[in-house]
DNA sequence: TTAAAATTGTTGCAAATGCAACAGAATTTA
DNA sequence: TAAATTCTGTTGCATTTGCAACAATTTTAA
C-alpha cells in the first residue's frame, strides 16, 4: 500500500489534512452532523460508541489500524450523540471530504494519493460491510457463526481459523447474546460440525 | 449530481467502460472473483440473487438508479455464485476498478468525472450499510422496527412515513420471519406506539 | 376482464433466544 | 504478587421468534 506510506510520513504540508496522536482514553472525534469529517486510523484501536436512553455504553463498531471511519460514512442522526473512543494509542489522519475530493488548488503531492488511498480504503469497507450485513442476516445463532466460519475460513485457506478477538466480542460482533452464543457453540461441537480449543476452531465439514 | 449527468451523457468514447442496456429478466453479472468489476446502475432496478445450498432463492440486496455494486465490494466467495438480475429494464456503467482508480493514460474527460462521481456513490453506499447494520443488530423484531423507522423519520423530517416497499419486503429488509414481523406491528398499534394505513406509517411517541 | 400471482392479516405451536445469575479461569492493573 | 477485572462456561426459565397453514384482499398479467 504506497499511497498509504507516503500518507503517513506526511509533514504536515497541507492544511486541508492533520495528522494527529491520541492517547488511550482519549476521544478522537464526535460525529456531528453535515461535517462530511473522514478518518484515517494509521495506527492503534478505537471504538465507536453510543450510550442509548438507558445510559447503556452500545459499541456499534471496532476500528484497526488503516480503517477508515467519520461521520461522513454515518446516518444523519439527531437523537444520539457518537463518539470515537481511542482503545490504545492512536494516530489518526482528519480531513473534510468536501476538502479533497476535487482536486487541490496548490496542486499538493498529497491529493492524488489520498484520492486513490481513500478509494482503496473505502471499498476495503464496504467489503467487511457487506460480510457483516450477510451474517446478521442469517436468521439463526448458529447459521451466523457458521457464516462467520465460513468467512474466515475461506479468507485464510484453511479449515483451521482462530477468532481474533474474545468469545464475548465475537457475541456483540453477531448481535446475540453470548450465553446463548456458548451454548450453540456447544450444539456445533457435540454434534461434530466443529472443534474448539480456547478461539481456535477446526471445521470438520 | 452533475459528474452523473456527464457519465450518463456519454457516447463510448472511453474502451475501459460500457454502458450497456439490459431487459428486465436478463442477468446483468456475476461476482466472478479477482475481477474487481463495480457497476453503476443508471436506471432500472435489479437485484443481487443467490441460491442457498437447499436450490432456495436469496435476495442479497436490491439495487436502484444510482446505486453501485459489484463483485468489488463483495468479500470473495467460493461456495455459492452471486449474480445480479434485471428486475425491470436496466441501463448500467460496467468497468473495472483496476482500470479506473488511476488517472487515464488518454487523458479521457470521463475519467476525472467518474473517481469523483465514484466517490460519492461509494460514500451513499456505506452510509445505507451503516444504517443496515444499525437495525440488524437490533436484538428483537420491535427494536428493528422503530430503528427502522426512526431513520425514515430523521430522513423525511416528518413522524409520518411511507415504508417504500411492500410488508414483505421490508421483512426480507429486516431479516425476520414475515408473520412474527405482523404480530409485532399490531402490537405496536395496540400499545400506541404507532398507527398504520396501508405502508403509511405515523410515530405516535 | 378474468385468471393468476402476490400481498396482507391472522393463529397455534414448537423451537430458539435472551435474560439473570453464578462459579471458576485467565488476564490485567495497582 | 495480590487484588481487581474481564472472560469463559453453564443452567433454568420466560419470552420471542420462526414455521406452517389458511383466508381475504390487492395487484399484475394474459
Amino acid at each position: 500500500m504506497d499511497d498509504l506510506d507516503l500518507i503517513k510520513d506526511m509533514s504536515n504540508d497541507c492544511v486541508k489534512m492533520q495528522k494527529k496522536f491520541f492517547s488511550k482514553g482519549s476521544i478522537i472525534t464526535t460525529y456531528i452532523e453535515k461535517r462530511r469529517q473522514i478518518c484515517i486510523l494509521l495506527s492503534g484501536k478505537a471504538d465507536l460508541i453510543r450510550y442509548d436512553f438507558n445510559g447503556n455504553k452500545d459499541i456499534i463498531d471496532r476500528f484497526n489500524a488503516n480503517d477508515i471511519f467519520g461521520e461522513a460514512f454515518y446516518p444523519v442522526n439527531t437523537n444520539n450523540e457518537l463518539f470515537v473512543l481511542a482503545t490504545e494509542d492512536c494516530e489518526v489522519l482528519l480531513f473534510l471530504y468536501d476538502d479533497v475530493h476535487v482536486k487541490c488548488k496548490n496542486n499538493c503531492k498529497f491529493h492524488a494519493s489520498l484520492i486513490s488511498l481513500l478509494l482503496e480504503l473505502i471499498l476495503n469497507k464496504v467489503v467487511h460491510q457487506n460480510a457483516r450485513i450477510e451474517i446478521l442476516s442469517k436468521r439463526t445463532i448458529r447459521e451466523k457463526l457458521l457464516s462467520y466460519f465460513s468467512i474466515l475460513s475461506v479468507k485464510s485457506f484453511s479449515k483451521n481459523i482462530t477468532v481474533p478477538f474474545s468469545l464475548t466480542t465475537l457475541a456483540d460482533y453477531l448481535s446475540v447474546d453470548r450465553s446463548a452464543m456458548m451454548r450453540e457453540i456447544k450444539s456445533l461441537i457435540d454434534e461434530g460440525f466443529i472443534s474448539k480449543n480456547g478461539n481456535k476452531i477446526r471445521l470438520l465439514y
